[in-house]
DNA sequence: CGGCATATTGAACCTGGTCAAGCGGAGTGG
DNA sequence: CCACTCCGCTTGACCAGGTTCAATATGCCG
């Protein structure tokens, strides 16, 4: 049976026949250590839209990989408003914010129809004292999920809202890459609301930034289809 | 020989004496297991103004804990600017940017004359795993990072500034409070040009938030000597 | 004392926000 | 099946907070 003909919402895999295998898991691991990872994950877990992983507040006990569709995460600031802290792609790993305080601070919510993989967290710091290729691997996790927020955040103070909106472009772009999906055309899978919230601009700006690069052929957009045609500007623009 | 007599620069401590000790150090520790962290810990190393304690792009192999003195961390994004991610005041841990990808991101740099411990980072993780306390603590000030980030993306994209400088100012007063210092009186141990560069600001506009504060009597400041006078009002600035 | 970095203040400008109107597709009910 | 509404998106006109540019303190270190 070919994996490519298997449905991604399907939940009888194992870690080991997983697509997502060598993203979301350590490199270096042994096929028996796969196998004792597998055991702890449980799988599968298919979600509608809008349907709620976790909420804010909520005790923390698991992180989670994401199989299939798209995952966004936010916290409500203290003053009451919602702030987009990160859009989850397949292969990616989120809901490692809880472990500092043993709740989560962010809200997970389902983009579309979607499938995750829940790793009990305490089980996993267990098999991390015996792998320790494993505990590595969680900490530089964690340590990119650090350096990324940071990126974010030089990108905010420092850049202009074309740069904001190309920067998001490109960084899909190239997880798609990554995903051996098209660099080039490819579904938003979040609303423009949701875009603006993350980049710190309002809808109406996202929007019109989209126009503006649709009318200098750097993309096409249609809805949420949208075809890059200039990929060295964006790039530049991205910087 | 009281503590509190001890030259903070000192750099004869074992953390077992070290006042920072129950900021730094995981709660739950036995006091045989502080002795074997003392061991791997490099403790002294005073740092005059301005001196690198690393730079971006060097090797990562250890992380720190301010001990005296205070610390800023900082990234040149590819357009070549400087982006100030963060202070460090004493008992604060920072480096931990430079696990994922085995080099730091940022570069750190004493903003007056200070004392750091060094943390040999492979050695942490072998005691990690004779020391599941340990390996929970880090994952946790990991975590705590993350939120931290995130906490500082919603105040770069949904707050003015006048909110964005109380907020630093609050943040201050409450970890000056932690070490028990005054929350009310202190001495900003960073440039007006930091401040703006974090908070995403121009110099310009941080002085002239600060000037109205002044003018408004939420406090008083003399180049980098603040007291606050309001705290309720900053407190609900900040939100 | 002189020179250079840091901070304050003022005036003009501009990017992105706000407010408002209109479009178009999806879902609902008569 | 069509009319109606709701919601997400786009576009335009105006406004404002913060930047930019410039001039002037203030202070530190040789």
């Amino acid at each position: 049976m070919s994996m490519d003909s298997v449905c991604p919402h399907n939940n009888t895999f194992h870690c080991g026949d997983c697509r997502m295998n060598a993203l979301c898991l350590p490199l270096a691991l042994q096929t028996k250590e796969v196998e004792r990872l597998d055991e702890i994950i449980q799988r599968g877990k298919p979600l509608q839209k809008d349907h709620h992983i976790y909420h804010a507040g909520e005790e923390f006990d698991s992180v989670f990989a994401v199989r299939s569709g798209s995952i966004k995460s936010y916290t409500i600031s203290n003053s009451g408003q919602e702030q987009v802290t990160g859009f989850h792609l397949p292969g990616e790993i989120f809901g490692m914010d809880g472990i500092g305080q043993n709740r989560y601070t962010n809200s997970a919510v389902a983009m579309e129809t979607s499938s995750v993989c829940e790793i009990p967290f305490n089980r996993l710091q267990e098999l991390s004292i015996a792998i320790p290729t494993l505990q590595r691997h969680f900490f530089q996790l964690m340590s990119l999920e650090i350096t990324g927020d940071q990126q974010l955040l030089s990108l905010l103070s420092k850049n202009t809202a074309e740069e904001r909106v190309a920067t998001l472009l490109m960084s899909i772009s190239n997880r798609n890459f990554r995903l051996k999906l098209s660099a080039t055309r490819f579904r938003l899978p979040m609303s423009r609301a949701d875009i603006g919230n993350y980049l710190g601009l309002t809808v109406e700006t996202v929007s019109r930034v989209l126009s503006r690069f649709q009318k200098q052929a750097l993309l096409k957009v249609d809805k949420k289809e949208v075809e890059l045609l200039n990929l060295d500007k964006l790039r530049e623009l991205a910087n």
